[in-house]
DNA sequence: TGAAGTCAAGGCGTG
DNA sequence: CACGCCTTGACTTCA
């Protein structure tokens, strides 16, 4: 069995085509498509034991941007997202979001921020809506030349957000610029669980190998909570950022060998989504079988 | 109905 | 300086 998880969306100059009324229809049947989706992708993720599921951004087209102001999504999907975080909660199943790449707290441009804000809050809501206690994973963000401003930059901007926001926070080292000592540092200081990404770490990473108290300390940032981690395989050699189809068990072992003492949430980031997730078990029970 | 070109946004690396 | 990449690509147009 697999599922067929194509979310819908439409361009911005499709929908400045619209009249008022055209495009609230449009949109509304976008929405609607997109949290039945949900909903089956949840039912699918019980059945087949998987306990998370991240909910792309484009759950809603346009849900901040100017052009569909006058979308009151809030008010006319608050019942879908109470359906459909029911679902979650019935199965228990753990609700996240991953804010875009155009997300940057640290922005040292303010009209970059407060759009943010905005996406931030419609993430942030959404979760409201659903009644779970979801989680929003947000990169650092730009270096703009100076790292160390930057990461002050991050704090204060970090301290302005609405509090809904700011307790759904989590922080993810990427494979650029921050690494997992830096976001390490940040989460502890402003007092939210870093997610550790082990894809990014091999990718970019400037200290000393993880050991086994390193991942102590990142999961200690967790709280009460069950730590989370990152999953992913490159794609190629040549293109190592981006994601494979399916995930290279080996990319897993080395860190399986240094937390064999934890419990903790594993996130996969592969394009074949489920089916990656279905044959990582797989794999996994051959190997310790054997 | 298929393939090819296009798509809101930021920051960074590459040619 | 223009372009591609990142995001679990999808939409739109044109044969």
């Amino acid at each position: 069995m697999t599922l067929k998880t194509i979310f819908r969306d439409l361009t911005l100059k499709t929908l400045e085509k619209l009249s008022t009324y055209e495009k609230v229809e449009k949109l509304n049947s976008i929405g609607l498509i997109n949290t039945c989706l949900v909903d089956k992708i949840l039912k699918f993720n019980y059945e087949n034991k998987i306990g998370l599921y991240r909910i792309p951004t484009n759950l809603l087209p346009f849900p901040t941007h100017p052009s569909a102001m006058e979308w009151n999504w809030r008010e006319i999907f608050k019942p879908c997202f109470e359906h459909t975080g029911k679902l979650a909660k019935d199965f228990g199943i753990k609700i996240s979001f991953h804010a875009d790449e155009y997300t940057i707290i640290n922005s040292t441009n303010e009209t970059v921020f407060q759009n943010s804000v905005q996406t931030l809050s419609y993430l942030s809501d959404v979760l409201d809506f659903m009644g779970v206690k979801g989680r929003i994973v947000i990169h650092i963000g730009g270096v703009y030349g100076d790292k160390n401003n930057s990461i002050k930059r991050f704090k204060s901007n970090f301290n302005k957000l609405p509090k809904s926001v700011r307790e759904k926070l989590i922080a993810e080292n990427d494979d650029k610029q921050y690494d997992w000592k830096d976001v390490l540092e940040i989460s502890k200081e402003l007092c939210i669980p870093m997610v550790l990404d082990i894809h990014h770490y091999k990718v970019n990473n400037l200290h000393d190998p993880l050991t086994t108290k390193d991942v102590k300390e990142i999961f200690s940032t967790w709280k009460d909570e069950k730590p989370k981690i990152h999953l992913s395989s490159p794609q190629n050699k040549k293109d190592l950022r981006a994601h494979a189809e399916y995930i290279n068990i080996e990319d897993f072992l080395w860190f399986l060998n240094i937390t064999k003492i934890f419990d903790y949430d594993i996130m996969l980031e592969a394009k074949a989504k489920e089916l990656a997730a279905l044959k990582f078990r797989e794999d996994l029970k051959y190997l310790i079988k054997t």
